[in-house]
DNA sequence: TGTTCTACGTGTATCGTTCTACGTTTTCTG
DNA sequence: CAGAAAACGTAGAACGATACACGTAGAACA
């Protein structure tokens, strides 16, 4: 008995062991691991038969000091968000049938947060990012992507060249919501966003939301209120703008996070949601149908997003050089929070 | 310029150029790297600043190799509920000043998923794991626990000697709810579970809410309903049960998000929430405030859960080999989906 | 003064893969 | 059927860190 406390058990079987046992090289076990050139059926078939065997796993970072770990790294804004989880299984599906495992990280929607994540992910020699709703500038970014092969999503910058972007188009989004509050018979029209951020996607939506009003003749109404994420500041910020003498009689939040917590205290001042304001967010996550009677939202089909962030990725993994970016279009989901009479 | 594709801009800096550089053996700074016993203060200095001048970084995968990769493994079954959430805040935060990083992973609420997602964390040679809302059985965990240090977050087995565990008592959490519900004049209180699952803390939740029914002689009033957790099932028993002949008055589900689901059922039928039927849920996510005036829920403190699962894990990770088993007390947060009148 | 410790460093084998270079065999081509 | 090219397989050197065994200097002790 040799084995430590750190031993933890049984042994692993080693690509050595496995070429033993099937009586050839420990190189063309290898190739058979990464369907490499150069080995015939019959010894991919006996190789494999002794993997399955002896139980064979290769190890990673083992893997890692040569080639690849097969391993993408996600980095994640925060958690929270369930319309994350939407891009995730997009993420997942894609890397169904791939030896790729993908792996989170949370950056705690800070820029030094992401940059840290992103450190550790280059650390644990991950072979591609996938960066959702990056904070970090243009320059950031470059240096990321001369590193590792990179996919922003939620990330506008059409004419980078580094690395690939899949965005849904944010600007037509922001302009379909207007449009709808027009429809309904909505004039001042307020949009939340987000203080003191380089989001590009936010800077689409508000570019959107102010066509949207310059078009349906209301651009001296534009009005657009910039706060923090956080639960207090949205609180307070929705109250002011809703006791304000000449109070919005609609307000496009930049996320669905934010309208909820709008309607949350709108119900609390007494005022009716969709007849006294309506409300609507962006994302179309699934709390939308708990809102009372239902929160208006743009889809932007996060499992696609995520589906072909990843596929882009391991073309980018396996040597493509030249960027992609890949747009899909928003659709508009009415519930009644814009749905007055 | 020798650099290929794949060698994507500058090389990394090595262990041995850091030794070199401070004028020293790569074996003493590795010591430095490691808090390892025997280097002097002015060794470490002087390693330590070229370190930072050569920028250097040590690479995960060659740690692995020998020792640890100073990665830890979280493994989430879906993303979706932000309750998960806090208890990443809790890692984080445990993590804040150490040389660890924690990397996600999702198991898609499947035991097979859960198995593979672990299976990959060890080939990508974590130091541990940290299994949140497991659906393993005893003895996968066991096996699992026998190769890697384990720490099981939501899942009750207090006599499991070789992993920890870290709960809140959901077994008093579920009694607290149903006295709740019977001071607030509530009689026919069912209560909504999973179908199918080996959760051990759902049927610590299924306890307590059978104790808190004894208790208040409603013994034969106990209705528990199992079903799955799909949107359109849920919907399904929501409405079913509460178009029943005698229907419930509260019902008490196991997750908020049931919760709101039923709640938004309950408002499609006509009910008023508190009045014609209570709600409650479990977890206190962020959503309990969105719902229509508040859906009463437990606290049970994710980020607390967080933070001591990481602190067990290092621990573990560090030699300690007896089980410990942490628990807290949960906490009902009355809002007004259980308040009439 | 010798012996035993302890603190501090060093040299180097080693971890499990991949990859390069190089033979050998088979298949293709005119 | 010769010669070239493609296909297959092997040996062995990396990759970057850790951990073990060991050497040395000085302190402590008798």
């Amino acid at each position: 008995m040799t084995s430590t406390e750190k031993d933890k058990g049984n042994r692993r079987v080693t690509i050595r062991e496995v070429a033993e046992d099937a009586g050839v090289s420990v190189a063309a076990v290898s190739k058979v691991l990464r369907d490499a050139y150069g080995v015939s059926d019959t010894l991919r078939a006996k190789v494999r038969q002794s993997m399955d065997a002896l139980g064979y796993r290769p190890l990673a970072a083992a893997r890692g000091m040569r080639g690849q770990t097969y391993t993408i790294g996600l980095v994640l804004p925060d958690i929270r968000n369930p319309f994350f989880s939407d891009i995730m299984t997009g993420v997942n599906n894609a890397l169904e049938r791939t030896q790729y495992r993908a792996l989170i990280g949370i950056s705690q929607s800070s820029a030094t947060g992401e940059m840290a994540i992103v450190e550790a992910m280059i650390d644990r020699q991950m072979d591609g990012i996938i960066l959702i709703g990056a904070t970090e500038d243009r320059a950031n970014l470059d240096a990321i992507a001369a590193r590792k092969p990179l996919v922003a999503v939620g990330h506008h910058e059409p004419d980078i060249t580094t690395f690939d972007t899949v965005n849904n188009n944010d600007q037509q989004g922001g302009q379909l919501v207007v449009r709808q509050m027009v429809a309904a018979g909505y004039k001042r029209i307020a949009m939340i966003g987000l203080k003191s951020t380089t989001s590009t996607i936010l800077a689409e939506r508000e570019i959107g939301y102010r066509r949207g009003m310059i078009e349906a003749g209301l651009g001296s109404a534009i009005n657009i209120v910039q706060e923090s994420q956080t639960l207090r500041d949205v609180q307070i910020t929705a109250r002011r703008m809703l006791q304000a003498p000449n109070r919005p009689d609609a307000i496009f939040c930049w996320t669905d996070f934010i309208a909820l917590e709008v309607i949350s205290v709108a119900t609390e001042l007494g005022l009716r949601i969709p007849e006294d304001v309506g409300i609507a967010g962006y994302d179309n996550t699934v709390y939308c149908d708990f809102a009372q009677n239902g929160l208006s939202s743009i889809d932007q089909s996060g499992e696609l997003l995520g589906l072909q962030a990843t596929r882009l990725l391991i073309e980018r993994i396996q040597g493509r050089s030249q960027a992609e970016h890949f747009v899909v279009p928003p659709r508009l989901v009415i519930r009644r929070s814009t749905s007055p009479g």
